[in-house]
DNA sequence: TTTAGGCATTCAGAATGAGTCTT
DNA sequence: AAGACTCATTCTGAATGCCT
């Protein structure tokens, strides 16, 4: 028999005592399916030997001679199969026999090695020969069996819960060793939805029940893998119930680094996604939902609010809590074909490759390019970083500028290393590409990190010019946008991943070279942007902003294709641009209307918003009438507010990350004070939370007189700061730049309160 | 289980220096 | 007259979050 089936996910796994992979799949029809096949793992040793291959036949190891290559050189290789889950333990018993021979991909995992070896990809078709299977549960195993790849197309349908915990404790943070689970808020993607309360025990038993009859594919949550599944494993344990939540009667189960696996099942955290947006400061469901644009009612009831709002207003709770779920479940509809196109494209299950940062997932690129190739897998090496030289940035010229295009190069890094194969294995002496810094690269053969270019670019050309022919806000369309989109992820990261000393393929010389290259290509533009008659008043590693543009920018854009083989785009015109002395932040409106503010404190996440507010209006102000006498009133009016306490306290709100253990800190600062204030609390605070405060009157130090957000009264704000240290500073960078002084800005005329009640 | 380097900015705390008082 | 002390200013390093 054979079956077309999707891989939803994959686990190690045994059969008869040796090592085999479960894999997940998931039929058109909705059937789950469960392959069980018995997979013998390899690793290769290469170096002496002869003394190796006697060693392992004595042994009765199956082993079979074979060239590879390492860094782009041929060598001989014994690859062998060992019937063992771990490979690390039987080679470095086997190193230690032995002399002048090293192995490789011993240390991968049984899945990712499985899913190398045979080409198969999570999250996407597959074809299973088998001969029959057996229903279990409703799942359909079958034990043996052949299963390959096929072609690329869009995912099954898949069930999909969405799932919100409230938990709270009377004062500071939930302890799962006293603090109940109070509400489980589900909402499937049929339409179904189940509020869980009362008796905590019922709650999780009907959570049990529920997950087993509606039989979801995804469970998907805000904060599962950080917060709530550890949250509650402990509290089931307590209470002597069993969650079962994944297929045949598995519970959560944490698997490498802060993620949890529930067999059977995707467990997606989107808090994971959330993560690693720039453009998100705080992490939160709302920013989230906001970022993605989606419709999402949500009346939100914050941490420090719950336990009061359980007893005084409980509805209120119950709804946030229900419209979090929906929230979550419309969330991941937006993103799911990025997800599982990332998963497929990098061979990651589909929960990991979220949980996973950039790097790892660049890796796991090049490993599936370099089984390909017969390149050897390397493992990470323990050495000390050297930081280099990156991008030229030039000081932009200071004041207010009329008509500025931009032009950026388009993916410089990614099409010098192509341009002059950068590249570990092209690396070499006498290699006829000599980059400005001095290191060269054979020209010829054709490098592995340039090939993986080439091979996204061409996969993602194929994907633009697909898109084109299917109908726009299709299904098919969407998929193919977020699989170009998961293509160019990867690639603009490679060129980073090869600076970075956890990198398998660490290469600090590609690194090196190639920004080498770039501030050359750079700084060569600038000066035929000036031979050619414009003005450049600012560049920042692979762009220009060029005055006196008209007429020539089309010769400069010839000259890059020509002269440098690179290709680069006017990105946008700016009808009027304003920077200050410094590099890397300005404000300007484009042609069409649009205020972009870069850098500067108005988009910056610590800074509150009452001084982000002021510099954006005036910055706004002042661009839009070019009259600073007017953007000057805007800024005034944000110090007349602060004088008279007419500001919400909400919009003082200081908001900093912690980013490691609180121990580790040598200087004292205010987001640090709060942060041991609030643990004294109860409050359970770690690296990667952010820690919002406000200024309070009084002397000494700042961090002598912050007090948590939550915790402060207006009348005890230091009004006086948000004025001297937040709005003026904001406004008088902008301000200063047309030659405004920033003691005009607090000039309104009025006294402040403190002035007044002392 | 942190893709890279470049940059501005704030705050704490040390270093420096001027001015004043004490012995 | 030398040293002790205070207060203000300047400098340096730690820390954070942005930009490409």
């Amino acid at each position: 028999m054979e079956n077309r089936l999707w891989v939803l996910d994959l686990a190690s796994d045994t059969l008869e005592g040796r090592p085999a992979v479960a894999i997940w799949l998931k039929a058109e029809d909705g059937s789950t399916w469960l392959l069980k096949k018995r997979y013998t793992p390899s690793f290769y040793l290469v170096g002496d030997l002869e003394k190796a291959a006697k060693i392992v036949e004595a042994e009765g190891i199956r082993a079979e001679r074979c060239t590879k290559k390492i860094r782009g050189s041929p060598v001989e290789a014994l690859k062998l199969y060992v019937d063992l889950e771990d490979l690390d333990e039987y080679a470095s018993k086997l190193l230690k026999r032995l002399e002048g021979v090293e192995a490789y991909e011993e240390d991968l995992r049984l899945t990712a090695k499985f899913l190398l070896e045979t080409g198969l990809k999570p999250c996407s078709w597959a074809s299973v020969e088998h001969s029959g299977f057996e229903e279990e549960s409703g799942i359909r195993v079958i034990t043996g069996g052949e299963i390959k790849a096929l072609e690329h197309a869009p995912p099954p349908r898949l069930r999909v819960m969405a799932i919100d915990f409230v938990v709270f404790a009377e004062k500071g943070s939930p302890n799962p060793g006293r603090d109940p689970i109070r509400l489980i808020s589900l909402c499937f993607d049929d339409g179904s939805e189940f509020q869980l309360e009362g008796e905590e025990r019922e709650i999780l038993k009907s959570l049990v029940s529920v997950v087993g009859e509606k039989d979801p594919d995804v469970i998907v949550g805000f904060g599962t893998n950080s917060t709530y599944w550890s949250y509650l494993s402990e509290r089931a344990k307590k209470l002597g119930v069993k969650p079962v939540l994944g297929r045949l009667g598995a519970e959560p189960r944490t698997s490498i680094h802060g993620h949890v696996s529930i067999r059977g099942r995707l467990n997606i955290d989107l808090e994971d996604m959330a993560r690693e947006i720039p453009e998100l400061t705080v992490e939160t469901l709302e920013e989230f939902v906001g970022y993605l644009g989606i419709e999402a009612k949500l009346d939100t009831v914050e941490e420090y609010e719950l336990a009061e709002r359980w007893r005084s207003d409980r509805d209120a709770v119950k709804r946030y809590s229900m419209q979090r779920a929906k929230a979550i479940l419309k969330s991941f509809e937006a993103v799911r074909d990025f997800v599982f196109n990332l998963s497929e494209l990098t061979s990651m299950p589909a929960d990991f490759v979220l949980a996973a940062s950039a790097g790892f997932r660049v890796e796991n690129y090049l490993m599936t390019l370099a089984v390909k190739v017969g390149e050897l897998i390397p493992k990470r090496a323990e050495i000390t970083h050297v930081s280099y030289p990156g991008g030229l940035v030039k000081a932009p010229k200071r004041g207010l500028h009329e008509s500025v295009a931009v032009l950026d190069f388009r993916s410089m890094y990614p099409s010098l290393m192509i341009k002059y194969n950068i590249s570990f294995d092209t690396l070499s002496e006498n290699g006829e590409n000599v980059a400005p810094n001095g290191y060269r690269f054979k020209a010829e053969p054709e490098g592995f990190l340039p090939h993986a270019l080439k091979t996204l670019l061409k996969e993602r050309r194929k994907i633009q010019e697909k898109l084109k022919q299917v109908p726009e806000d299709s299904v098919e369309a969407r998929v193919l946008d977020a699989r170009q989109r998961a293509v160019k992820i990867i690639a603009n990261a490679i060129y980073g991943y090869t600076g970075w000393v956890g990198a398998r393929w660490y290469t600090r010389e590609v690194a090196e070279a190639t920004t080498a290259w770039g501030r050359e290509v750079i700084s060569s533009t600038i000066k035929k942007a000036e031979d050619l008659g414009m003005t450049v008043i600012y560049s920042d590693t692979d762009s220009v902003f060029l005055k006196n543009y008209e007429g020539r920018l089309e010769k400069l854009v010839e000259w890059i294709e020509k002269d440098l083989g690179l290709e680069a785009k006017l990105e946008k015109v700016f009808k009027r641009i304003i920077f200050t002395e410094a590099k890397k932040r300005y404000a300007g409106i484009t042609t069409d209307g649009k205020l972009e503010i870069v850098g500067l404190e108005a988009v910056r996440g610590d800074w509150s918003a009452v001084a982000r507010e002021a510099q954006r209006e005036t910055v706004k102000t002042l661009l839009e009438t070019g009259d600073p006498g007017k953007a000057l009133a805007k800024a005034r009016e944000y110090v007349r507010k602060l004088k008279r306490g007419e500001v919400e306290l909400k919009k003082l709100i200081i908001w900093r990350q912690i980013t490691r253990p609180l121990s580790e800190y040598s200087a004292t600062q205010p987001h640090i004070t709060v942060a041991k204030t609030l643990i004294k609390e109860g409050w359970k605070i770690q690296p990667g939370d952010k820690v919002g405060y406000i200024i309070t009157k009084g002397s000494g130090p700042l961090y002598a007189r912050v007090k948590p957000y939550f915790q402060a009264s207006a009348d005890e704000v230091d009004w006086s700061y948000y004025i001297e240290k937040q709005v003026v500073p904001a406004c008088g960078r902008v301000l200063g730049a047309v030659g405004i002084k920033p003691d005009k800005i607090s000039e309104t005329g009025e006294s402040t309160l403190m002035e007044f009640f002392g």
